[in-house]
DNA sequence: TACCAGGTAAAAA
DNA sequence: TTTTTACATGGT
């Protein structure tokens, strides 16, 4: 076990409320107060230490990995500092500072989670995507691997139905893994390409497309612009229209979507 | 029991 | 071209 630092602030517990609040995630498991997760076939447990995480197995194959899993990318500090004028944001900086979005580590994972969410609650995804998990991932010692593209280009929709995705969802699981896109080349394409890439394969609208940009790529002006809580955000705390209210957070879109979320989940 | 939930594509108008 | 509908499960 070994400290990586991460840039303060860093609060671990609440960057992972994503992992937990949904009920148990099978490939980001919370587990006696650490993180579990399998990188590049080893399960890695991360837990909180001053100055950032302890991290076991830490190595050259692993930090990077968890680098970005923990969200180390983005601008925490050039995000507080610009937030500051914005009475929503300034107190959300403040009430849940050192919140560092997670990012997803695979593009084929994230797409695939997306695709499970689409249109039904966040409870309901995680249950499903929990037995995607199980049926087509590897279980380690306490997390599982997310399935494959490989394994999930092999599976039969039929079986993905069986776990309770829509017929529609099991067949764009599968044509996605069996695609000729190469997921992992959009890290380098501008925002706008990586869109208009992912948009035209079936089962990925726009939703889907600006959370990869979002959780997986951490661009900056993501913004989700047809995601439910984002809309009910935009209504409940400033009062706009999504779409102004992306307009008035550039730069910091992807940011203070994150931030705007936590506030809903936390509830008033 | 019904209805809604961090969408999308296809059908209908 | 724009609007409506089907979809599957989990929580309330």
């Amino acid at each position: 076990m070994a400290l990586l630092a991460l840039p303060a602030p860093y609060d671990f517990d609440l960057s992972t409320t994503r992992f937990r609040a949904f009920g148990v995630d099978f490939a980001n498991l919370w587990h006696e107060g650490g993180l579990h997760r399998v990188v590049d076939g080893r399960e890695v447990r991360i837990e909180a230490a001053p100055g950032g995480v302890d991290v076991d197995p830490l190595d050259d194959e692993t930090r990077p990995i968890v680098l970005h899993l923990l969200g180390a990318p983005f601008d925490l500090t050039a995000f507080y500092a610009w937030a500051a004028p914005d009475a929503v944001l300034a107190e959300l900086t403040t009430r849940f500072a050192g919140l560092r979005p997670p990012l997803a580590p695979d593009p084929f994972e994230s797409l695939v989670t997306s695709i499970t969410a689409q249109q039904v609650s966040l409870f309901s995804a995680f249950a499903i995507r929990n037995r995607l998990i199980e049926r087509f991932g590897e279980r380690h010692r306490h997390a599982y691997a997310f399935p494959t593209r490989e394994r999930l280009a092999r599976a039969d929709e039929i079986d993905l139905v069986g776990l309770g995705l829509s017929r529609a969802k099991a067949a764009y699981v599968v044509a996605l893994a069996r695609s000729e896109v190469d997921v992992d080349a959009l890290s380098t394409r501008p925002d706008d390409e990586v869109r208009s890439t992912l948009t035209a394969l079936r089962g990925i609208g726009a939703w889907t497309a600006e959370w990869f940009l979002a959780r997986h790529l951490g661009r900056p002006r993501a913004w989700p612009a047809g995601d439910l809580v984002l809309r009910k955000a935009a209504s409940l705390l400033y009062g706009v229209g999504v779409d102004e209210l992306g307009d008035r957070l550039d730069p910091f879109q992807n940011l203070s979507a994150h931030y705007l979320l936590m506030r809903m989940v936390a509830a008033t």
